[in-house]
DNA sequence: TAATGTGAATTGTTTCACAGCA
DNA sequence: TGCTGTGAAACAATTCACATTA
């Protein structure tokens, strides 16, 4: 598959991780980053980072590497630049606000405009401005936000998705783990840790605890 | 690639997704669940959901599906069982405590059976037992505990990995959105929402197209 | 000489087309 | 008729080999 810009999307999701060394090689005042370095840092091979950055048009030059500044306009640009950085949590339950005190969780520059839940007054006198599922449409339209990160609890996900559909927003970042139904013009990322560590206790195999 | 037991890695990711609405069907009494069905909740394709069923040996009946109890067994031993059910939890801050409090967070039957930290002094008195990285390695192998989560603020997610390391366990999720370095032998799972919405972000595009 | 750049081969994954079965 | 089952085809992603250049 394609993104709209012709990047595969196995490299728009390595996009992200490779703006945040770049930035971070910038904000140290490197001019130049080379594949090598990001590809140990995250894990990955040389040859897929120069893959990756030479499809977005970044050209690197040999023995210095890739031009920080260049290679972060260029990947800004293709995620969309902070265009659609501003963002709904649907969801002010334990998991919510834990995103909303973001240590650690690293939401990486969005912003977090408005928060909705399904019964907004549980929360009154928290400090914290929630509003009804009912005014989410209205919102996202005066304020142009196109994505929410759902992070309902079991019993109303399907509740707050199906509300983050009404309010026609774009795109949805999926906590809840049931995981909810969007239709498919929506486009949904879904994480899910119980579902991830099922899958590395599958990758480890049945095997008894490790040696060293 | 393909997993110790040969199973597709796009299979195996799928597979907790697959075991979990399975697990709901059999609870509400079914016997039987058709690939049709799991597609449609898991936005998925149903050919999709039959080639992965079927790569484990799981064979269904026409007209009627899969059996459930047969299909809830072999992906549950796929995985791993329960086998490896038991987790260390590194990492005692804000996102540490809001996955122990897992209030819609899902770890779905895996155990969080110890909490480490760097400075395990500044927990005491909340309830929570949380120990110094150095305790890892001997905890990991009295208890058989072969995996972790990393919930490390940046400051240390490193040194959190490290430790992970040097205690000898197999795998690791990693939720630090650095991402911390693991060396190959470990099976490393990284979640990092900041990620996830500037891939989301770049996918939906600067326009109102949505695409997926 | 230490890096990038890239066509081609390889590997992995999804989808198709259609056979078989209850 | 409505579903599973599966080889083959199509597609996507990764890796290789090697040319290239400051």
């Amino acid at each position: 598959m394609v993104s709209p810009v012709g990047v595969p999307v196995a490299t728009l999701k390595r996009l992200p991780l490779y703006l945040k060394l770049i930035k971070e090689a910038s904000s140290r005042g490197l001019a130049w980053i080379s594949s090598e370095d990001l590809a140990q840092k995250l894990g990955l091979g040389a040859i897929q980072v120069r893959k990756d950055l030479s499809g977005l048009g970044i050209v690197g030059s040999p023995r210095r590497g890739f031009p920080v500044e260049d290679a972060s306009r260029a990947i800004a640009a293709c995620l969309g630049g902070d265009n659609s950085s501003d963002l709904f949590l649907v969801g002010a339950g334990e998991l919510g606000r834990a995103i909303l005190a973001d240590r650690g969780i690293g939401l990486q520059g969005f912003n977090l405009v408005a928060v909705f839940d399904r019964t907004p007054e549980r929360y009154y006198g928290l400090g914290l401005d929630v509003m009804p599922l009912s005014k989410m449409g209205d919102l996202a339209a005066r304020m142009g936000v196109r994505m929410a990160v759902l992070a309902a609890g079991h019993e109303w996900a399907q509740e707050g998705a199906d509300a983050i559909v009404a309010a026609g927003l774009a795109a949805a970042l999926d906590l809840s783990g049931l995981p909810a139904i969007f239709p498919p013009e929506i486009a949904v990322s879904r994480v899910n840790l119980g579902a991830d560590l099922a899958y590395l206790s599958g990758l480890i195999g049945p095997g008894r605890a490790a040696a060293r």
